[in-house]
Order: C-alpha cells, then sequence, then structure tokens
DNA sequence: CGCATTTGACCAGCGC
DNA sequence: GCGCTGGTCAAATGCG
C-alpha cells in the first residue's frame, strides 16, 4: 500500500518535472515560483496521502492483531473448558464458528508470529505449541505444497519433496534403502526401514476412492485371504511422483475399499487432492513420530489401551495394536509387514463393538512386525446426525466423527454435502454475526484492505491475487454468498474432486479449530487460489 | 495413434 | 534350498 502512494509521489514528480521543464521557456521567475509552490503543496498532499496510507495500514496490523488475540482468546478458553468437561460438550456455536474463522484469518504464517511475542506470554507460549503444530504436526509436505501452490505457482516442490522423502518415504520401499545424508527427522531417526503406510477405509461404489490425484493402475494382485484382488497404482500427476496406492476391497464388506497409500508427493497437488494427501501424509507423520507419545503437534491422551491423539485438530484414536489381544483372519496391512501402517477409518458402517472405538481394533492382524494404529474417524454414535460440525453440540471427538460423516457425504451425497456446507456457512455467518466486536474488526479488516487497495493499480491487484485471495477469500467467508460459491465450486467439478476438495476444507478447518496452528494455512480456502494452480477445472470455477 | 489397463512373468523377502 | 507371497515390470490388449 505505501508503494502505491510512492508511484503516486512519482508519477506526481514526473508531471511537475515536464510542466517546470515547459515553464522553463519563460524567464518569469515569479512563475517559477509559483510553479515550485504548487509543487510543494502537492508534495504536501502527497505525503498526506502517503500519511494516510500508513495509517491504514497501521490500523489493518492493529485489527489483525486484535482479530488474533481474540482467537487466541476463544482458542484458551475452548482448551481450558474441554478440560473441565470432557464428556459433555459445552462449545456454543459462535466458539467453534469463530475458530474456523479466526482460523482463516491467521493465514499469514510468519506475521503473527513476532506479535504473539509483544502480547502476554501465555499466549505466546500456546501459539508456539501452536507453531509446533504446523510445523510437526503438519509436516505433512501435501500442505507445504499447497501453500507453496498459493504463493508461488512454479513447482517449488523440488525444494520441499526432499524433506518428505528424508522422512524414509521413498520409493520403492524394496529397492532403495532409505539412507539419507538429511535423516535429521526425527522419524528418520528412528528405525530407518521404517516406513509409514496410511491405510484409508471408505465406503465407496467406484473402484477406487477419488482423492483428487491422477492414479495409474500398474498392477493386480490376488493377495492372500482376500478373494478381492489388489489393485496397484501409482501417481501420475508427476513422472518421479514417488506415491503409490494399494487398492482393495475389504472381504467382509466389499462395499469398503481400503485404500492404502506409501510415499510422499514431490509435486504440488491438486487443490482437490490436498485433503487426502493432507490427511494421510499428517497420519503418517504422527505414525513415524510415535503415535502413543506426546510430542509437538501431538496431543496424546493416553488411557489404558487406547489414545486419543490430537493431531492439529483432527482428533484421532490411537490403537496400538499391540495393546490389544484381537485377532483377524486377515487385514491388508498383515501383508506388508515391512511397513507400519495408520489407518483411517472413514466408514460409518453400524459397529459392532461396545466401545467408542474398538470396531476398528478388531480390523488389525497382530502378524504385522510394526505396530498399525488406528485413526478412528468413526463414531458409534447415531449416523443420523447432521454432518455439521461446529454447531456447537458437539465435543471435539464428536466434530471429528461429523468431519468424517462430512467426508462420507461428500463422497456419496453430493446434494448432501451442499446442504451441510450450508449450513457451514450459516453458522460462520452467524459466528460473525452473533459478536458485534468482531464483526466490526472484521469489518474494518475488509473496509482497509478493499479501500485500502484503491491506490494500487488494478495490475499489481491481479498480479497479487493469490496474496489478496488469501486475505480476501478469508473475510470473504463471514458471507453466505462467497462461502456458498466456495460450496458450489468445490461441488460442482464433476462430482469427482469436489468430495476431496470439502474434506479438505473439513480437515483442515478442523484441524486448526482445535490444536492447530491459526497460521496454518488454511487449505479449504485454497479452492480460492486455484487460479494459480494448473488445475483448469478450478481455474474455470474461479472465473465463474 | 496414444494412452491406460490388463495380465502373466519376474524378482525379492521371508519362513520352514 | 524351496515354496509362498507381495510387489513390480512390461508386453498385450482395449478404448477413445
Amino acid at each position: 500500500m505505501p508503494s502505491s502512494g510512492g508511484a503516486a509521489v512519482e508519477e506526481r514528480a514526473v508531471q511537475f518535472g515536464l510542466t517546470s521543464r515547459e515553464d522553463s521557456g519563460c524567464s518569469q521567475e515569479a512563475k517559477k515560483e509559483e510553479v515550485i509552490e504548487s509543487a510543494k503543496s502537492e508534495m504536501g498532499d502527497v505525503r498526506e496521502e502517503n500519511q494516510r496510507l500508513k495509517m491504514m495500514l497501521e490500523r489493518i496490523e492493529k485489527d489483525y492483531k486484535s482479530l488474533q488475540l481474540r482467537f487466541f482468546d476463544i482458542l484458551q478458553h475452548e482448551t481450558s473448558s474441554k478440560q473441565s468437561t470432557d464428556s459433555a460438550p459445552s462449545h456454543d456455536e459462535t466458539e467453534e464458528s469463530n475458530e474456523l474463522v479466526s482460523l482463516c484469518l491467521g493465514r499469514s504464517p510468519t506475521e503473527p508470529k513476532k506479535e504473539d511475542k509483544s502480547t502476554n506470554s501465555a499466549k505466546s507460549t500456546e501459539n508456539e505449541e501452536l507453531k509446533a503444530n504446523l510445523t510437526l504436526g503438519l509436516d505433512s509436505k501435501i500442505l507445504t505444497s499447497a501453500e507453496t501452490v498459493l504463493s508461488n505457482p512454479s513447482p517449488a516442490e523440488s525444494v520441499e519433496e526432499p524433506k518428505e522423502e528424508e522422512a524414509g518415504e521413498t520409493w520403492p520401499p524394496s529397492k532403495v534403502i532409505p539412507k539419507r545424508n538429511g535423516d535429521h527427522d526425527e522419524a528418520a531417526q528412528q528405525s530407518p526401514p521404517k516406513r509409514a503406510r496410511v491405510c484409508v477405509r471408505t465406503r465407496c461404489d467406484t473402484p477406487t476412492m477419488n482423492d483428487g490425484c491422477q492414479w495409474r493402475k500398474y498392477g493386480q494382485k490376488i493377495s492372500k485371504g482376500n478373494p478381492c484382488p489388489r489393485a496397484y497404482y501409482r501417481c501420475t500427476v508427476a513422472p518421479s511422483c514417488p506415491v503409490r496406492k494399494q487398492v482393495q476391497r475389504c472381504a467382509e464388506d466389499t462395499t469398503i475399499l481400503i485404500t492404502t497409500y506409501e510415499g510422499t508427493h514431490n509435486h504440488p497437488l491438486p487443490v482437490s487432492a490436498t485433503a487426502m494427501a493432507s490427511t494421510t501424509s499428517a497420519a503418517a507423520s504422527m505414525l513415524l513420530s510415535g503415535s502413543s507419545t506426546s510430542q509437538q503437534g501431538l496431543v496424546s491422551h493416553i488411557n489404558g489401551t487406547s489414545a486419543r491423539t490430537e493431531l492439529n485438530g483432527l482428533s484421532f484414536s490411537l490403537h496400538d495394536q499391540y495393546l490389544r489381544a484381537n485377532k483377524q483372519l486377515y487385514f491388508p496391512n498383515s501383508s506388508s509387514p515391512m511397513f507400519p501402517t495408520i489407518t483411517l477409518d472413514l466408514t460409518t458402517s453400524p459397529s459392532t463393538s461396545s466401545t467408542p472405538f474398538g470396531r476398528f481394533s478388531s480390523s488389525f492382524s497382530s502378524t504385522s512386525r510394526f505396530p498399525s494404529t488406528s485413526l478412528n474417524f468413526s463414531s458409534t454414535e447415531s449416523n443420523s446426525l447432521p454432518p455439521i460440525w461446529g454447531n456447537g453440540l458437539h465435543n471435539y471427538a464428536t466434530r471429528s466423527y461429523n468431519n468424517q460423516q462430512l467426508y462420507q457425504s461428500f463422497m456419496e451425497k453430493n446434494h448432501q454435502a451442499v446442504a451441510s456446507q450450508q449450513v457451514l456457512t450459516e453458522t460462520l455467518t452467524k459466528a460473525i454475526t452473533s459478536d458485534p466486536s468482531f464483526r466490526t474488526v472484521i469489518a474494518t479488516a475488509i473496509s482497509s484492505m478493499m479501500g485500502g487497495g484503491g491506490g494500487a493499480s488494478a495490475n499489481n491487484r491481479n498480479q497479487r491475487v493469490g496474496d489478496q485471495n488469501c486475505f480476501g477469500q478469508n473475510l470473504n467467508f463471514g458471507e453466505t454468498s462467497t462461502a456458498s460459491a466456495f460450496s458450489i465450486n468445490s461441488l460442482t467439478q464433476n462430482g469427482k474432486g469436489c468430495a476431496s476438495s470439502c474434506f479438505n476444507g473439513l480437515s483442515s478447518s478442523t484441524s486448526t479449530s482445535q490444536k492447530g496452528s491459526p497460521l496454518q494455512p488454511a487449505l479449504p480456502f485454497s479452492v480460492f487460489n486455484s487460479s494459480s494452480m494448473p488445475n483448469t477445472d478450478n481455474i474455470e470455477e474461479h472465473k465463474s
């Protein structure tokens, strides 16, 4: 913004220069002085304008600070209330929604950090935790790649990806020994051959679950113990992408599709693919970093044979199979004893277990060399619960259930997903409108951004469309129309990437809503930045 | 014709 | 060493 003021100064200076040159033809000093005086007065005006712009900038920063402080307050309050009443859901709609909104606003990854230090220490401490969540818990490269895409459409994956692979996720696992020079990651510091696999169980009628990525089938095998063939896919988004996945139907319930991901994408992902990728990557990170120990980015609550882990807000239920005696005749992962496997159960079939998470733990084979871990997104609660998160009636565990429910809904019923998004939109809108001060701050920020940006040329605005989207879309999220556009955009792309996109939003928003950092990029909104992505579908939607 | 899928062959790891 | 199994390759095939 100051740059626009500077540009104005230069422009006017040029004008005056020309004027004075023209006037120099007249040798009358009086005119010269007149011109000089007028120029001085003009300069004074420009200074004033510059001053106004500076003040505007300061005001924006101030608003931003207050927004952030408010977010931390809410976070703190929520954390404390959650600790006191773990079982009783006591969050009101506004709070949860505010979380979401604040997360969006806290998109800037660097600035808030400084501000936290300047504020009170307690909050900065918490923010450090959140930051840790961001950097470690979401060590998922998917997120970073998504962020890269947002900020720099050019393939910066060459910088990002190797870090990922340093974590031990290389391919092919049987041929490449994951000994890297840069194995300083905590995951790699553990047993080198430890390579995480993320198994996702979903109900899906299609041959494969559409996760937004492009896959090429390169093999199919009948695996032992399961009459259903296992298909092998490799990611074809980038030629050198090491990511592969195995798809197999559950023998017991053929409607359940078991997708096992391995490796990390070394390329920017389509927006529609970031959801599953980030989820699996985060899960893999959690697994590689130790599932049942409390670490940075991971807040685990170990309770007997299970542990509930909050990974960037996603409430994961961990069940070390070694803690369980349950056995199953087969499990897809039992055939791959070389790799630790983490399973995300996105199925919502009625549980056969009495314990909230028992259904899943019983699915594990104990033959695996590494402990498998389950991330149970499911719940034994009735499926009749509306897939609305942030409705204030559910605790975090339930919200994770809702999260999963939503994902399922998106996968199966797009219309239902639209409705859910609309409810979400309403909730967000209500969250903003329910708090006058909050609304004022946001309105000020909006006006500051939009109005203050008036000094910038249209070209500049276009060039910085990503950045502005970064801010504008977050603020606009409080507007029903824009939020609806988001959901519709996500859902109208031929019904394929939509599910992932929506899940993307859910996972990201939810992840940041609890322990996740507010500074962490909010993936769902990357949809708006799709113009910077090579995803033409999104580009078209963005234009519309 | 180009691309994706299919499918049998091949290879490596593991257990006996 | 042999057999079993999982995983991958690559030629054949199918499809748009």
